[in-house]
DNA sequence: CTATGTGTTCATCATTCCCGAACGGCGGGT
DNA sequence: ACCCGCCGTTCGGGAATGATGAACACATAG
């Protein structure tokens, strides 16, 4: 898990351990949480209290939730980026003119988080929504990215963490993965046919700074029923393409 | 300020507060938060390495970030409420209606958090966003929530949070207050003519659940200009009201 | 009226973090 | 080139501080 840092402090470790187990189980109480962490009750206690103190936490009849406070630091988090507003746009008009699902991604910490994202009319639903973390390997935003990432890097991210299969399409080994984004790179397209969830395919896109470092990557999903053929392998890509150009001009320009 | 907790946890407090500090100082280095805080910078060294190794912070050249982590759990607090779910598509058909700015606070330790906010075409542009918090005292979203909270509750706010002056006409007298208070209990609206926002009105209903608690309120907001006469006294409030009562009945069947 | 489940309080002790001081690298004056 | 100032980083010792289990108050159920 890379080099550790020296001084560690406990508490912060502790305190988002508890933020995030408190995310998975919400509502839930002390003594549930501390199960939940092998942490004494007190401790747990301890810190809950202090949380909700700093209004972070709220507490109804006894059980604990995350406050909105955090919404104050995710929607910061968001739109620190230009890239959030100038892709926005975009996106709604590829929606619009898809009828897709269409997705922003970035990488962090050698994940991807879904940044934003606009459901065109007749859009399928996944679950995913903003802030959501996903492998890269096995989607076609995070191809699209790994393909424009420097290769020790690509090399670090799958050794920390891992090549999951989530499909039976998924790619699981690491010469497999390479080679296919090297295809990417010639294509600049990356696509994902059912590789993380059953039935969904989609076509993504780089987007470049002006080193040709990726930050981040555009896709229009959609049912395999739909994407396919033609529309799949042309049309979309090309409007991935030019939208991509467009935020790409824009970003340098700000 | 209240109550204080017994075993206040401090690193928990420093912690978001180094968060906090980083959110208005986006892309500080060390001891610039070190002298914003009043910390040695070691320690906010300590803090900020474990931040960045548990993915809550990203650092850039020397400079932090707060990571995307955090969208995954504001995201979350969002989504945690049905109530957003609900209003959205409510909110977005004011929208398409009246062109202006549809709002949708809640409240949270005795202040207003933005859930959500919907622009129509000609809408204005107002800074907050979704997460901003605002004193609840002098804006129409915050006093059609106040209006429906038990006095002592209301009370309790004012103690904490005072009543500040954002505009010459912000209402800072508390018996003025609760006479407005009363008046929206009998409309059924409350109204806002600059009290936050010179030039900005609004027109805002609470939303309330079975037993008439406030879990939220709707307004639509524009400028003085187009918020006045009949549109704003008797057009809007009427809209306001439908769409409350439509996010109220879904809401109890959920 | 016990029995088990909460959340909460409290005092103890050693762990853990606080913090001053020193290091090393970088960049910009002069 | 030099030095000075500024930065992020490292280190270690001492003491404040959080971890902890046991006990408390309260509810709910058998």
């Amino acid at each position: 898990m890379g080099k550790r840092a020296n001084n560690p402090v406990k508490s912060v470790v502790t305190t988002f351990d508890i933020l995030q187990t408190l995310r998975r189980l919400d509502g839930a109480g002390v003594t549930e949480l501390s199960n939940e962490l092998d942490l004494p009750k007190s401790s747990v206690y301890n810190y809950l209290s202090t949380l909700e103190q700093e209004e972070y936490v709220v507490k109804e009849d006894g059980t604990y939730h995350l406050g909105l406070r955090f919404l104050d630091l995710g929607r910061y988090v968001r739109e620190r980026d230009d890239l959030y507003e100038t892709a926005r746009p975009e996106m709604e008009s590829i929606a619009e003119e898809t009828d897709e699902l269409v997705n922003l991604l970035v990488e962090e910490h050698g994940q991807g988080v879904y940044v934003c994202r606009v459901r065109g009319d007749q859009a399928v639903n996944v679950a995913a929504g903003t802030g959501h973390r996903v492998a890269l390997h096995n989607t076609g935003l995070g191809k699209a990215i790994l393909a424009y990432l420097p290769e020790n890097r690509v090399d670090e991210i799958i050794d920390n963490h891992g090549m999951s299969a989530d499909t039976e399409h998924s790619i699981t080994d690491r010469g497999e993965l390479k080679d296919e984004l090297a295809e990417i790179r010639d294509r600049g397209v990356a696509f994902d046919r059912e590789e993380r969830i059953g039935g969904l395919c989609c076509a993504a896109v780089p987007i470049l700074d002006l080193e040709d470092r990726p930050i981040g990557a555009l896709s229009v999903a959609g049912p395999t029923s739909r994407m396919k053929g033609e529309r799949l392998e042309s049309d979309l890509p090309e409007l991935l393409k030019s939208a991509a150009n467009v935020i790409e001009l824009n970003l340098t320009y700000s």
